[in-house]
DNA sequence: CTGAAAGCGCTTACAG
DNA sequence: CTGAAAGCGCTTACAG
């Protein structure tokens, strides 16, 4: 004979049905809202139902009807504000359309993605949000991952293509992103532009340097080698960098970064130099981060809004969920220059007549 | 005759049996890594589960066991970098435990937390970790959550004690932290000093009024009423509210700030009235989120370390499920002055020989 | 060491 | 309109 602590069992469809003489049959219908109940018995199920504290187990539901009402979403980290941004858009999309948000963070470590996603899918996502962690091979993700569930792939290019036919795809348009910094800077009058920060390994700093190359070709202009300057793309390592954009005369008067954590490092790394950002050297960023609006000078940047395409984000899922045969999909989210006062100085303030 | 999509289908335990002529007892018994199986035995399955692609279902083997390996996160939402931070400590730290998080945002709706947590209480999660919206209701809750799932309650103390005992807790010591911010002030000389932002009937606010009351009395000093101004803990609302601080001569010449998103407003409103922060006028914030250290002037504030504290709930929920029957505790987490030049100028600078 | 059987909490044809 | 029965994918005594 155990004894179990007071509330501790869980109240199930069986015990409800004793409560109030039907079979668990009927309570389960009454559950689903089903019409085929007579409007008295419903009324004495669903009174039980409050009665004894009820809690539907959607789990085994689901086990039953082979669906799953769970998607995984798998970022580099929340300590990052674009992406915690983004998965607040996309919990936001997701619980309105009543699915549960599953978090899994891989740290851009392709190792703990493995993992992670590895323990995700033993939940059964109906599909999978990811950002991929850098250097994810497609190949390999397909391995782990199987042709069951659907994977939506943000931001970042998988590094192979797929035998089995992509996945769907939502990228910022960086191209067109760093075509409007750099446009921004030469209609300030630079004509030195320097990209600055980034790896050129990875998709989204390629596509960022096309378009500043892009634009500056449409001002006669060709990138010199030494304007482009590498760093990881985190607020230090910029720091550091800053160095590399002075090697030689005549240096560059502006730079387009690879993003905003790189230009706030960068605006950081000409303090130290005696220099002062958005006075005698101009700085734009990308990706709008909150810091961005209450640096010193704010940061004029490419606004990407995370939140919504997180939004974003979860409709595409969703949409898949509902058309599992459709052909895969890239999707290119529009982005747009939010100027500020005073990172972008014009040229006639870098003192520089070149 | 239906037709299946290739790899459409799910891949379950029987699958495997039936393609290493073993029972389904035995396939499992290999996958929980069971001594019994011969090795031999366990070689063969343990190659038919990869040739096949196996995806063990944690949710049908938890309905079996009855057990969880899910916890539920409800927050007030992702895009405050406090609760990114925090939501991230949490994941960290019950991933590398084998929970997956779930979860939940309220956008401090008391509506929407409850629609949330009921959607998450239908996922059977082990337990909550909860940040309650403001104004919510620990009678409410109970009654809605019930005595089977533990929770542990973070950072705002809830509105109505709890006849079934209390649930845990995990305190800011926040009448510390407003206690160090105003001690800092007043050593740097200031005797005026405003409580500015918050709302009265919030917890949190109550306790840092208090600190800021002890370091006033310890140093002689009586708050005076004109000192306390209130406003919506938001940036924007905050720079509405600066005005109030100089309605009456003589004005203060510092302000311990709510928070510091209160805080980045008010030095947003001052520098509007043509005055400067740090310049003729010190302020101190509190949470030290990542704006703090960028923002111009960067800002002297109270660092909570809200990943760690993320990390602490998540030990402590883990805690509880080990020890379900274990008195409810409350864990006060300590903070820090932060202090950085130069949000915090000295009275000499202020300008202020009263 | 391995297999047959019962059961977790639910749903859904099917029969009445 | 309601109930008995089978089954989702797994686990675990129990028997052999």
């Amino acid at each position: 004979m155990s004894i179990v602590s007071p509330g501790r069992r869980r109240i199930t469809l069986s015990d409800v049905a004793r409560g109030c003489d039907v079979s668990r049959a009927t309570v389960s219908l009454v559950l689903r809202g089903s019409p085929l109940v007579h409007s008295e018995t419903r009324a004495r199920v669903e009174a039980e139902l409050k009665r004894q504290g009820y809690v539907y187990h959607r789990g085994a539901a689901n086990l039953r009807r082979n669906v799953s009402t769970s998607v995984a979403l798998v970022i580099n980290d929340l300590s990052n504000p674009f992406f915690a941004e983004f998965a607040g858009g996309v919990d936001e999309a997701l619980a309105a359309a009543g699915y549960v948000t599953l978090l899994g963070s891989t740290g851009e470590s392709t190792e703990r993605q493995r993992a992670v996603l590895a323990s995700l899918l033993e939940h059964d996502p109906a599909g999978i949000i990811l950002s991929p962690a850098e250097g994810s091979d497609g190949t390999q993700l397909r391995t782990l991952v199987g042709a069951r569930t659907p994977v939506l792939v943000f931001n970042r290019q998988l590094d192979h293509d797929d035998r089995h036919g992509a996945w769907d795809f939502l990228a910022l348009d960086n191209v067109r992103g760093a075509f409007l910094a750099t446009e921004h800077l030469l209609a300030r009058g630079h004509r030195r532009i320097a990209f600055f920060g980034g790896h050129r390994d990875s998709s989204s700093c390629r596509q960022r340097r096309d378009g500043y190359r892009a634009a500056l070709a449409a001002a006669g202009i060709e990138a010199e080698p030494q304007w482009l300057v590498e760093c990881a793309p985190t607020r230090l390592e910029a720091a550091r960098q800053v160095g590399a954009l002075f090697v030689r005369d005549p240096a560059p008067t502006a730079a387009v970064c690879y993003n905003d954590a790189v230009a706030l490092g960068l605006i950081a790394g000409l303090t130290t130099r005696g220099r002062r950002a958005g006075d005698d050297f101009a700085v734009v960023g990308f990706d709008d981060i909150p810091e961005a609006s209450v640096s010193a000078p704010p940061l004029t940047t490419i606004a990407v809004d995370p939140r919504a395409r997180g939004r974003q984000a979860a409709e595409l899922i969703l949409q898949r969920l509902r058309e599992p045969d459709a052909p895969a999909r890239t999707t290119v989210a529009a982005v747009q220059l939010q100027v500020r006062a005073s990172s972008d100085a014009p040229r006639s303030h870098t003192g520089d007549n070149a």
